[in-house]
DNA sequence: TATACAGTGTGATCTGCGTCACATCTCCCT
DNA sequence: AGGGAGATGTGACGCAGATCACACTGTATA
């Protein structure tokens, strides 16, 4: 076993499997999708889809975290979502038949279910239940993306985008060892600060500035991957939407 | 008939309702979509939707066209996009049972017919022809959502935006009686500068400024609401997406 | 132990465009 | 016709943040 990471062959045996959106299947949709189903380990980095290729099917994302992420033909990224473990990724190319419309790279070790668009397609016509499973990825995409939309176009300051990622993070922290200072949130950020500014629209030089002064009002703590909230408060009084 | 509008009760007697994707269902569905729709004319201005009501259910636009928008708390808006004939709105909001994401505006007088949010559901589960149109305009709706996000996010310029809503806007131009002058395009365009600049996420003095810029370099001619693209080689060069 | 390279911190400079302030202009409405 | 409101044009000003340039850090590679 390389990578010393646990291979999930089997979706019927897999511990997740009633978490995860689409794989919470009837018993004979799941069988069905083990069939057509083909899974791979990707090293971080690993890209997925790129945008602009022709779609080949959908991947099921079964652990790790993927980046999606269009490019502007001067080379500028912006970052449109990170995918969380159990999303199916590349749905709205394969639906419509249309080049993919974000590259996907993942951020770490990561295992996916790749199915093939033809397979796929029928899948979804021979089980209802899938096609409701569909639509609630699609929901989610849309309004991850409209999240994205009012913070580009809605807020006044990069300060205040920022404040709105962290703040978005902060929704999901780790399971801090010290849980009694109830007032401080840690959070693990993988992101560089290069990407930060892509996920915010700005400059990395810009990131850089903003978290340093984050830093230097006392409301963030950065050791490593493991940031720190220490006041909620003032960030959330830094967002106007 | 108020308005001298013809309203179209009869959705089997819809004349558009093969070309409209959400319409041009067995007819065994339409019965059903008949049964459980209620048809509305609104006048220009009507609001369908409010951003973070509880939805209610689902909107088919059949005729007019509609503005999707979402604002800050500090009153800036931005708009999402424009809604066509035969576009289903309210979608994931139904879907997800969460609230509008977007207030929805008629930017014409305009037909709807509405459905109940839990007719809606049942409707989707019994017509598995239904959730694939559903997917469909779900997969059009991000598609949307990722274009805007790319226009706010990589462009360099507002001329760069405005630029890019024009020639979005080109891509169905309307049949101009001279059609010989082959390198014209004409457009029609209803929306005022200040709703424009929310679509480009700026400000309405710039939009002035900038087609005043496009007028004078020869580019644009604006008469009342026909808008006529003189140079569309010299707005494309602008536009480094 | 050196070397390389990716990630980060920070100063100096310059500019696009947001904002304010006002002057038209174009439609309604009575 | 006339007046009022909404839409548009245009000048002046200031600043947030992009950009360039470089120093510093940490951690993989040879």
């Amino acid at each position: 076993m390389a990578y010393n990471f646990e291979i999930i062959e089997d979706c019927l045996k897999c511990t997740f499997r009633e978490h995860r959106l689409f794989c919470d299947l009837p018993g004979e949709a799941v069988t069905k999708l083990q069939s057509i189903k083909a899974t791979s380990v990707y090293p971080k980095g690993a890209m997925l889809c790129l945008e602009g290729q022709a779609p080949r099917g959908v991947y099921v994302l079964c652990t790790g975290r993927a980046k999606l992420s269009t490019t502007s033909s001067e080379g500028k990224t912006i970052i449109l979502r990170i995918a969380e473990p159990g999303e199916v990724l590349g749905l709205t190319a394969a639906l419509s038949n249309t080049p993919y419309e974000a590259t996907v790279e993942t951020l770490e070790l990561s295992q996916t279910n790749f199915i093939p668009q033809t397979d796929f397609i029928r899948f979804l016509q021979e089980y209802p239940d899938v096609g409701m499973r569909v639509a609630q990825q699609l929901t989610h995409n849309c309004k991850c993306a409209y999240t994205e939309i009012r913070s580009l176009g809605l807020s006044n300051s990069v300060p205040e985008k920022i404040a709105k990622l962290l703040l978005n993070w902060a929704e999901h922290p780790l399971d801090s060892p010290n849980r009694k200072n109830s007032s401080e949130i840690a959070i693990r950020v993988t992101l560089t600060q290069e990407e930060i500014a892509q996920f915010a629209g700005t400059s990395r030089e810009t990131v850089s500035r903003v978290l340093g002064d984050f830093k230097k009002k006392g409301w963030l703590r950065i050791k490593g991957a493991t940031w720190s909230i220490l006041n909620k408060q003032a960030l959330e009084e830094l967002v106007t939407t």
